[in-house]
DNA sequence: GAAGTGGATATACC
DNA sequence: ACTGGTATATCCACTTC
């Protein structure tokens, strides 16, 4: 067998067994751009780890006894090969291990289970996935460039075939695999782009497989744009270049596998495609008997179990990009939906093509032409969407080390923990288990913690604030105080002068939690992340962008994860004394901040977990920014306060019942006249729009001229409209996320009461729906004493029913900012009342 | 059947 | 179940008079 050597971007991990052995089968490219796929091994391990005073006469009997396990599970043999006796850490403390290397990952966890000595504590490294086991072992990082040499399997019988079987450039057997220094690469190397592929089905019918595809569209970066259907109007021929016709269904299956393999691409992508279009395809293809053959290896699609599907192609990374983008954007969002066309319009700027979704049997030419356009559009921002995040998924992957396949479907757990698993080895640690179900339901049941402090601001009208916050407090706060379940001590005792939590309450006791001095790994990798997120913080500021924004919100996303994945019952290094120490130091450093700043005079309007508003009085910003740097040196460790902005003005209001300041709710102005609006109203997306506009304007109002007046006047103004009917119903509609099945809510509220009606009437509507509707008028005769018995769905003819918008919409939404400058709105609309009772 | 209250539900803030 | 707790607000469900 020849040598051979090559450049290497590793991007879709899989592996294989071979005579009962694992070996990883690794996917990516060479910087000339050829298909290269590297075949490795790891050893394959697991930690037993000792109890304190094993004799060193008993440990060898122990490594004799475990030496001899053999196991004949699921047909495989599997054995124990080898036992070492090791120094290691776990939990940072320092323990007596034996390394058990045995013959397949899979077998693990059954050789675990033949260790019931009683001179074994845990066992540990079990667990981890054996593609993960793989990156860890060999340190082959998804995405960085790699230099392997090693024996061409081209053409080889090894390894059952494998370098026949794959459709790949290059398959090689890896002697040895070198990172590629980030000063050393070459050009083509930092030039490198991955191939993608966007593609995006129609169907009459959403149910998985229950209609015909109609067309599926294909659009790559090179200008590859087709869309390929059977289905025209009578005989008439699209003059549209893309359009490709077919025969029918099946051939269309056929095209769209023929296509994909051509293009070959190291990324098939879509939207919502784990949970639709794929799917579809592969029921479909089972109808027709159509091999789906996708995969390199020409294997089909292969679909996850369980709630959230996933479909993975052998060596083409399948990436549904409303995943990546749910997990790492979403609450940075201002889009009120993940559909495509929202998030297209907020990241990409780029419309839809305005298209009404018409039964594909009605219609004609022109329709045709749209419906195919459409579908092409939808790949066409599909692509456009994966190039604007490509950088985020290149730097996760990167980051947690994990394939972009895995990264893309993870929940914001699985990211800091990742983290965590990835960079044990140069703490010696080994990795904690994944917590059992019965640890998860104790967990569960514990109960929680005390959270943060928000400070109960004083309704009113106020200029000139400066609003301080704390930079990524929460992580800043583990770190500079060494929390987590590693440095834990039992009791004050365990450790000279050790670092003590303020004194909080769990489960009903005050008490206090102690942390060892000695820095734990679980603090030192946090402060990774968290330099890692001031340094996009900083990287945005100096060349705003989408991009350089979209990273930067990425990493305060993980960062600010870092806590939650503490409290988190399904973590490994779940901890709820940690947990309620961080948040017990939350606490305290707010209020103790809060005190200082109103020592030196400044009156204090609000606060919520790491930020403080207070007047700055007759103070310039340098005034601030001095007492900034005061407070900053009194902060210990890696705490930092930073000024997040002045602002001209701010208003607060009452809550809706009583008369004390609402917490969460407020807004500001700052001196170029950009609002900040936080919990009203406006910024909710289950208010109608009428509503959420005519507070936006009111909020403007009072706050760019302080002109309460000409609110008032606009104000009488939209309620005269509402009663004389002038407002179109589709200012008027209400949205409501469907969050349960339709038979899971115990009770009935509007939404639901639509959500029914959409049934009746065969709209189809599921779970995790925005429902629409509007409140009409009762039907005569009827008195309707509830708000569910005059829901009508937006395509319902009616009138809408003005004394709910009146008192229920509009008078919510600005009655307490009037009241700051003692109007009582009220008193205009109890006319209104009186005038829509005498209508009829 | 009006009034009051607690629960269910959705959404936002950090 | 798939990061956490804090908070507001609406409408329903139920009790009471």
């Amino acid at each position: 067998m020849k040598n051979t050597k090559t450049d290497f971007i590793p991007i879709d991990y899989d592996y294989f067994d071979c005579n009962g052995r694992n070996y990883a089968k690794i996917i990516g490219r060479s910087s000339k751009g050829e298909r290269i796929c590297i075949v490795d091994e790891c050893d394959v391990f697991l930690w037993a780890i000792l109890r304190d005073n094993v004799s060193d006469k008993k440990i060898k009997k122990l490594i004799k006894k475990i030496s001899e396990i053999q196991l004949d599970t699921k047909g495989r043999q599997t054995k124990v090969e080898k036992v070492e006796l090791k120094e290691k850490n776990f939990l940072g403390k320092k323990v007596k291990a034996l390394k058990i290397y045995a013959t397949n990952y899979k077998d693990l966890h059954d050789v675990a289970d033949e260790l019931g000595m009683k001179e074994i504590k845990k066992r540990r490294g079990y667990d981890l996935g054996y593609v993960s086991h793989y990156i860890i072992e060999k340190d082959l990082t998804p995405l960085k460039w790699h230099e392997i040499s090693g024996k061409s399997l081209d053409n080889s019988k090894e390894l059952g075939g494998i370098g026949m079987s794959l459709d790949v450039d290059k398959c090689i057997k890896a002697d040895s695999i070198k990172p590629v220094k980030s000063k050393k690469k070459t050009k083509a190397q930092k030039d490198f782009t991955p191939k993608v592929l966007a593609y995006d089905i129609e169907s009459d019918e959403l149910e998985i497989g229950d209609g015909e595809i109609i067309m599926v569209s294909l659009v790559d970066n090179n200008g590859f744009q087709k869309v390929i259907t059977y289905k025209k109007d009578n005989e008439k021929i699209s003059k549209l270049p893309y359009v490709e016709y077919v025969e029918d269904e099946a051939a269309l299956l056929e095209k769209f596998v023929e296509y994909v393999r051509e293009i070959s691409p190291d990324f098939l992508t879509g939207y919502f495609s784990d949970g639709f279009d794929l799917p579809y395809l592969r029921a479909r293809a089972e109808k027709f008997n159509v091999d789906l053959a996708l995969g390199l290896d020409e294997s089909r699609p292969r679909f996850s179990r369980g709630r959230n599907m996933s479909g993975k192609i052998k060596g083409i990374v399948h990436l549904d990009l409303i995943k990546f983008i749910k997990t790492a954007y979403a609450q940075y969002m201002k889009s009120e939906t993940l559909s495509l066309d929202d998030v297209a319009k907020e990241f990409l700027g780029e419309e839809k093509n305005p298209f009404e979704h018409q039964h594909s049997s009605k219609l004609d030419y022109e329709g045709w032409q749209k419906y195919y356009e459409y579908n092409l559009q939808d790949s066409k921002l599909v692509i456009q969407l994966f190039n604007k995040f490509w950088p985020d998924l290149l730097e996760f992957s990167k980051t947690i080390q994990e394939p972009v396949f895995d990264v893309s479907r993870a929940g914001l757990s699985k990211y800091v923990e990742n983290y965590i698993l990835h960079n044990l080895k140069k703490f010696n640690e080994i990795p904690e288990k994944r917590p059992t179900y019965n640890d998860i339901r104790e967990r569960r049941s514990s109960g929680g913690v005390t959270g943060a402090f928000v400070y109960e601001p004083t309704p009113g009208l106020y200029e000139n604030l400066a609003m301080f916050d704390f930079t990524s407090m929460h992580t800043s706060i583990i770190i500079t105080h060494n929390l987590s379940k590693g440095t834990l001590l039992k009791n004050k005792k365990q450790e000279k002068n050790p670092i003590e939590s303020p004194e909080l309450t769990l489960k009903g006791k005050k008490q206090k939690f102690y942390f060892s001095k000695k820095q734990g790994f679980f603090p030192e990798l946090m402060r990774e992340i968290f330099n890692k997120r001031k340094k996009f913080k900083a990287q945005y500021k100096k060349d705003p962008n989408v991009i350089t924004r979209a990273r930067s919100n990425a990493f305060k996303v993980l960062s600010a994860s870092v806590h939650g994945y503490v409290g988190f019952f399904g973590a490994r290094y779940y901890s709820l004394e940690a947990s309620a120490s961080i948040l017990a130091f939350v606490r305290k450093y707010n209020k103790d901040t809060i005190k200082k700043i109103e020592e030196k005079d400044h009156k204090i309007i609000y606060g919520d977990t790491d930020s403080i508003s207070f007047l700055i009085k007759e103070k310039n910003k340098k005034q601030i920014k001095k007492l900034l740097s005061d407070l900053n040196s009194e902060l210990p460790g890696i705490m930092e306060l930073e000024l997040e902005k002045i602002y001209k003005r701010g208003l607060w209001v009452t809550t809706r019942a009583g008369k004390i300041g609402a917490k969460k709710k407020y807004a500001l102005i700052d001196k170029e006249g950009k609002l900040k609006i936080r919990g009203f109203e406006t910024v909710r997306r289950d208010w109608c729009q009428l509503s959420r506009n005519v507070q936006d304007k009111v909020l403007r109002l009072v706050l760019k001229d302080g002109d309460e007046k000409r609110a008032l006047e606009y104000v009488k103004k939209i309620v005269e409209k509402i009663k004389n009917r002038e407002i179109s119903i589709k200012d008027l509609i209400i949205k409501t996320q469907l969050k349960k099945s339709i038979k899971d809510y115990k009770s009935l509220p509007p939404h639901v009461v639509a959500a029914k009606k959409m049934k009746e009437q065969e709209i189809p509507v599921t779970q995790g729906n925005l429902v629409e509707y509007y409140i009409s008028e009762p039907p005569k005769g009827k008195k309707a004493r509830l708000v569910r018995e005059k829901v009508k769905l937006p395509g319902e003819k009616g009138k809408y029913n003005i004394e709910y918008y009146l008192k229920r919409q509009i008078l919510p939404a600005v009655e307490n900012i009037f009241q700051v400058f003692d109007i009582k709105i009220k008193e205009i609309m109890k006319d209104g009342k009186q005038k829509t009772l005498g209508d009829f």
